[in-house]
DNA sequence: TAGAAATGTTTAG
DNA sequence: TAAACCTTTCTAT
């Protein structure tokens, strides 16, 4: 599900799958035919992320910019040994095939081909990515300590912070104890530090697993390490339903036209 | 098993 | 402000 941590793993497998190969690129939907035929049969040289984006470089310069947006899967299949690739299932904007796998993107929002010096128009979009070892936290802070929005919108927008979304915005103000009406101009720099280290950690742990895991053992309250008892949030989706920590009910609302969740009695 | 809501952004009005 | 995107997940029946 495609928060920053998703498009990140993205990266790495159509890295490992597809890097330094020719692949042939089709749009079996036709929405992309001109795009697909930009890059069909080029060495794909290498996969980045950036936030929510994804980015395919080919060899000739052309870049495949996408975003996932709400909707938008990637779907991956091993060829068969027959050389024969599976019909196309439902709405398949890009089919990327390599020697091995194919890959299936539906539903993005994003899905265009771009000029490499392109790339930088939209990364001039948005802020620092906390998977990014090049990001500037820095950047983030200076527009968060200026602005009278609250830290619960702050967060998820992209040109403050790349790549957080609605799961990790609501668990990582639940995880510092932060009401998520706070304007950012009343957050104290120490508390963003902390912020932003336990973000960039907790999204390192979404890339290896492949899903978002939050919620510290101590407050697990006996349930299994693994499997589908686990409790994977703190407040996300559970208004109404006590707080692991205090038990009060959680909060939702509407911020800036989101879903917010947040426990009244832990965040102050 | 069917229907509603959703991790997000762009575009149109 | 609303629609579009048109898949996946969750909930209700």
């Amino acid at each position: 599900m495609p928060e920053g941590h998703t498009l990140h793993r993205l990266a790495r497998l159509h890295q490992r799958r597809y890097g330094r190969g020719p692949v042939v690129v089709s749009s079996p939907q036709g929405r992309f035919s001109d795009g697909a035929a930009a890059v069909d049969g080029h060495i794909f040289k290498r996969a980045t992320a950036w936030g929510k984006h994804l980015f395919h470089h080919y060899d000739t310069g052309r870049v495949v910019h996408v975003h996932l947006g709400l909707y938008g899967t990637f779907t991956e299949w091993p060829m068969p040994d027959d050389g024969n690739e599976p019909p196309p299932a439902g709405q398949v904007r890009m089919r990327m095939v390599g020697a091995e796998y194919g890959t299936d993107l539906r539903g993005p929002v994003v899905c265009e081909v771009i000029a490499e010096p392109e790339i930088a128009d939209v990364v001039a979009k948005l802020g620092p990515d906390p998977l990014r070892s090049d990001a500037d936290p820095g950047l983030a802070w200076k527009r968060i300590s200026k602005s009278r929005r609250p830290i619960g919108a702050l967060l998820m927008d992209q040109t403050v912070i790349a790549g957080v979304g609605n799961v990790y915005r609501s668990e990582l103000l639940f995880r510092h104890r932060i009401d998520p009406c706070r304007p950012g101009i009343r957050l104290a720099e120490a508390d963003f530090e902390a912020m932003w280290a336990d973000l960039v950690a907790l999204m390192k742990v979404g890339v290896r697993r492949g899903k978002i895991i939050v919620v510290r053992p101590e407050d697990d309250h006996g349930a299994p390490a693994y499997g589908p008892g686990r409790p994977r949030t703190y407040v996300y989706r559970r208004a109404g339903e006590p707080c692991r920590v205090c038990g009060t009910a959680v909060r939702t609302a509407q911020l800036e036209g989101r879903n917010l969740f947040w426990c009244h009695g832990c965040q102050r």
